[in-house]
DNA sequence: TAAAAATAATACCGATTGGTATATATTTGC
DNA sequence: GCAAATATATACCAATCGGTATTATTTTTA
């Protein structure tokens, strides 16, 4: 990795929860240049603009997470207990402190939707994504027989768990109340046992 | 009402959408002047500054969708009835586009949550009234006979509902597909239908 | 309808915004 | 180890930020 790599790795790293915390308007270029102690021509000279600082910390918190969950659902063996991995991890979410300010993705979505085409579009394909990943996840459990075959829409149903998680974080974030999280948690591991 | 009473309704009404659509640190004195067609001196006469804007477009928005909702509660007679307004009207959200920029509530919460102690504030009691609120039709379909007394909280059951509306609305906007949203009020239809 | 009171417009404030041109260090490849 | 290339710092830019003091206009009340 050359200087200019670490450097711009490092302030990615310095500024990705702040713009999690305190999203893209909210974040200005001093805030970046005093989370990293450096300067604006550093600053400038790795990144174009505020906008490409602000995408590269998106992808990045998100990454952060999708990581941690890809890793405990490769430690699992059967389809429905790598979906359990959500409610399970989600119930320990802030312990876990994945990322600093909550879910990145409905952090972004509620502020870039009217406001941020850029951003707009990166939070839509990762929750596409998303949604297709767990789909194929409740796919493939169907054709193993896991999962019942009829009655299950898997792409509806992933969107369903998606909605609830994402739902709970934003509930657990405003109340401070951690509880709540792992009470919605629960109604998540309930869909996931009616899919057998 | 007064001159200053109807301006003062005026400029909330005018200004409620655009801080649901670009948020709070979003939205700037000027773009509440345009709104308005009125100079700053006639939003400072109004609103001592611009929290209290920000604060009065809140509740206005959070007011308009509470009542329409409130509205067709009243109309049904069973407890479930009551309760499946939500998934019924949510389906058809973003046609009936009761507020402007989606719910005023996950907009609110996502921004305010780490940068915002008031308007926080606020979000959070919206938020516990309204689980008070459905957990309240819980109870009292429990106690009518209608839902099962047993294995339901109604507290637990009132935030995963949340959750999921709040969830979906989300995906619903960001993606911009409606087909989105009723099918994950499917979901909710099915959490409802479980409680008998 | 005229005077008093309240409301709105104008003009301004210092601070901060994102961004840039230039100068100075620091790496990097030879 | 010395140039060339690259990365960082400094100093600045116009524009905009939220907010205010003062002036002008409109309501309200008598």
């Amino acid at each position: 990795m050359s200087k200019a790599e670490r450097t711009k790795q490092f302030i990615i790293e310095k500024t990705a929860p702040i713009f999690n915390m305190k999203g893209y308007s909210g974040t200005s270029m001093s805030d970046i240049t005093e989370a990293t102690g450096l300067t604006k021509g550093s600053i400038y000279g790795n990144f174009e603009n505020k906008d490409e600082v602000a995408i590269a910390a998106f992808k990045f918190n998100v990454k952060k997470l999708q990581d941690t969950f890809a890793q405990e659902i490769e430690k699992q063996k059967t389809f429905k207990d790598k979906l359990l991995v959500y409610p399970r991890l989600y119930s320990e979410y802030y312990d876990l402190r994945i990322t600093e300010g909550g879910c990145p993705i409905i952090n972004t979505a509620t502020e870039a939707a009217d406001t941020h085409p850029i951003l707009r579009k990166k939070v839509e394909n990762t929750i596409l994504a998303w949604r297709d990943q767990l789909a194929d996840l409740i796919q493939q459990g169907i054709n193993n027989g896991e999962f019942k075959a009829k009655s299950i829409d898997p792409e509806k149903t992933a969107l369903t768990m998606i909605a609830i998680i994402e739902g709970a974080v934003m509930i657990a974030k405003i109340t401070g109340n951690l509880a709540h999280l792992s009470d919605i948690m629960q109604a998540l591991h309930k869909i996931i046992d009616d899919l057998e």
